[in-house]
RNA sequence: GCGUCGGUGGUAGAGUGGUCAAUUACAAGAGACUGUAAAUCUCUCGCCUUCGGGCUACGAAGGUUCGAAUCCUUCCCGGCGCA
């Protein structure tokens, strides 16, 4: 029999995080996060990482794992996250994704198997000084089939794959494996007006719960400003600011349409998995209509 | 009041007689995604279109010219200097 996994999805500020603990408390659940970001240490304000009191008792993995000044990535990710649900299944609970990070996602669900090449921070340094073109062409010689499909202005996509290609002699097709999960996709989508609302309103209270000094911190514990801008959203706008590029009110305007920004990217990609069962919000009405759909998924063998 | 500089698309800001529906950036919208994914990248972006083109536009109104966002006149608005 498969494992059921329940997984919830959506763009931030959406309140996937609630509703999730909700859920658990429910079907006597576990959370396992999928982002990018709360997976490391220290990075907790400007993550909008769920806090104990909000947890309310139940257990969640996959956060504050990773030293942030460290590179974590999808691979490691699909390692942790199957080897958290298997522990959660062995104890008869029910494992529940919960994040906004697409790929690691999907990678871990539908069972993406990315090439077992490790990155190589040389080679990948030497590269990066290269035009697109350069790569391009680089990788052309190395692997004409992949060459062919590749975003060619694309350069975190063409270093890797010359990467890969450089180790395996070429970068093989993408492979799904057949997972062994039964997954229920529930995804969380308030209508545009409302999520701006609600970035709006969460960036203030990030402010409020001292984004700023957590961002001081990082950087005195020795986050380097390059780190921060790869970190990307709060903390790239966070080191803008530490650096006396813009001014705290600058910061925040800018901050607000990039988080924006990124929410739709979100939704650009969550809106292709057409396995989502979709819901507005995680209002009282909405989770009883969430509660009917996991209970005749869950009736189903 | 006189002088002077300027008024360009949602914003900033190029353009100073034809190659201009107008460089570029931002904002906005759509999308991509082979181990960095909160990253990275692409497309659209005056209106209409049978995708050939058509129409309306660079403060307003006139004028010069084969042709004006670009030159001239007047007016309106803003900055600065002098009163």
């Amino acid at each position: 029999m498969k494992q059921k996994v329940i997984t919830i999805v959506g763009p931030t500020a959406s309140g996937k995080s609630g509703l999730a603990v909700y859920i658990a408390k429910k079907y006597n659940g576990e959370v396992i996060s999928a982002d990018s970001r709360q997976i490391y240490k220290n990075l907790d304000i400007g993550t909008g990482k769920i806090t104990k009191k909000e947890m309310l008792g139940i257990p969640h993995h996959l956060l504050s794992l990773v030293d942030s000044k460290k590179q974590f990535n999808v691979s490691q990710y699909t390692r942790l996250a199957n080897t958290a649900i298997k522990d959660i299944g062995s104890r008869k609970k029910m494992p529940i994704i919960c994040g906004g990070t697409g790929l690691y996602i999907d990678a871990l669900l539908l069972g993406l198997q990315f090439p077992e090449v490790k990155p190589d921070k040389n080679l990948r340094a030497k590269l990066e000084k290269k035009t697109a073109s350069e790569l391009f062409l680089i990788l052309k010689k190395l692997d004409q089939r992949r060459a062919r499909d590749i975003d060619k202005n694309n350069k975190v996509r063409l270093v890797r794959a010359i990467e890969i290609a450089k180790s395996l002699g070429h970068v093989p097709n993408l492979k799904k494996k057949n997972t062994d999960f039964d997954v229920l996709w529930i995804g969380i989508r308030p209508d545009d007006e409302t999520l701006k609302k609600n970035i709006s309103k969460r960036l203030t209270a990030r402010m409020k719960r001292g984004m700023i000094s957590e961002g001081k911190k990082l950087k005195k514990n020795g986050l380097s400003l390059r780190r921060f801008d790869s970190l990307g959203l709060e903390y790239r706008y966070l080191g803008k600011f530490l650096k006396k590029e813009l001014t705290k009110k600058e910061m925040l305007e800018k901050l607000e349409k990039e988080i924006w920004q990124y929410a739709r990217r979100q939704i650009t990609w969550f809106k292709r998995n057409k396995d989502i069962v979709w819901f507005k919000d995680n209002s009282k009405y909405s989770s009883q209509k969430i509660i009917g759909v996991i209970n005749k998924w869950h009736l189903k063998g």
